[in-house]
DNA sequence: TTAAAATATTGGACGCTGTTCATTTTCAGG
DNA sequence: CCTGAAAATGAACAGCGTCCAATATTTTAA
């Protein structure tokens, strides 16, 4: 065939990527298939070449979607807490992975060849959600301590990004953790409490 | 053939072992081919199915010898040490990471079918490295805080763990962070450190 | 209106994978 | 030397990512 015009470019990408997460979520990284996803949206394995160009930027596609609504998630969670909000921005971030076992694994199981940096858009997704925790950091922090929130952030993030791997994983299971969450939040009052004193 | 006696069955599997790991620290998860690891080793792929059983199996020894170098590497880094040791057991982690990307990064990449865990000799291994840390831990504590110990150090653990993927998977560097152990070792201090206060 | 150029879509071919298992080869014991 | 048990093989199968010549459709130009 060819230009069928059932959808325009832009319309199969997005059809595609919303057939693709879906398909991640379901069966994870592991079984996942470019072929499933062509067979999906009723179209061939190389109709997904021609809009995607390669298997990775389909799967960078993806995972920067399941990005997107990781994010989505972390502000609904967050909107309109009072109190504790550093608490809500942990409970929501496994709340996520848990919700979306398989399309939360493929962003860390996935890797792009040594050499090469996912393209700006998927950073930014990145950041986004890196945003947000500085934004909830900074308010816990005190004025005159708001000069470490950045990097205090990154490593709160890595923390509880642990706490959460362990979790998914069974490592916690097997070492007699019961309670992640709680474990997160108690490592990030420390270091949060750290620089409250004085 | 058959029974070709050039090798005993332990033997055989020893030696898969040992191929497999280094294919598997070579080419990472993601490229990893069973069929491989026979050629490696002069057999075919179904020795490896008579030896192993599965695939998984075979990918679970391999992760399994991984641990245990590990391990290794923990003890060694750690012995003789009089000061900081938490802070040489967080560096030997981050090195055995970075020594091993791919092999360190396929015990994580690697999951067992949803309902099955591990076998008890895989779950000693994990346990092993628990043990290491956790004695480090109790040392680092006071007398009175010895309860906690165990709880704490699998926070901790993660904590770190986190830091280590984060520096591992090109996210810290994404977000700007420069030294991924000290930002563990922090953590780890704000932690620890609490508990010695009053 | 028709012919030509541009583009979209297909699906077969290739080499690889894990998995299975009938067949063949080898060794040990009688 | 022979026989039965064990070990090793490799072909077969279905699936994968990747590529690309062939085909079908739409757009443009004449």
């Amino acid at each position: 065939m060819g230009r069928r015009s059932d959808h325009s470019r832009e319309e199969l990408r997005e059809i595609a990527v919303t057939a693709g997460h879906r398909h991640m979520d379901e069966v994870g990284f592991a079984h996942f298939s470019a072929r499933e996803v062509a067979k999906r949206i009723g179209y061939t394995i190389g109709t997904i070449y021609n809009v995607f160009g390669s298997y990775d930027a389909l799967i960078l596609a993806i995972n920067g979607r399941t990005l997107a609504l990781w994010r989505d998630h972390l502000l609904r969670r967050l909107a309109g807490v009072e109190v504790d909000r550093l608490r809500h921005a942990i409970i929501a971030y496994f709340e996520f992975a848990t919700n979306h076992r398989h399309a939360w694994a493929a962003i860390y199981d996935f890797r792009l060849p040594e050499d090469t940096t996912p393209p700006e858009s998927y950073q930014a997704e990145v950041r986004a959600i890196f945003d947000i925790v500085i934004a909830e950091v900074r308010q816990a922090l005190p004025p005159t301590r708001q000069n470490e929130a950045e990097a205090l952030t990154r490593s709160l993030l890595a923390s509880v990004h642990g706490h959460c791997v362990f979790a998914m994983n069974g490592t916690f299971a097997l070492l007699g953790e019961t309670s992640p969450v709680d474990a997160a939040l108690c490592r990030v009052r420390d270091s949060v409490g750290r620089l409250m004193d004085e």
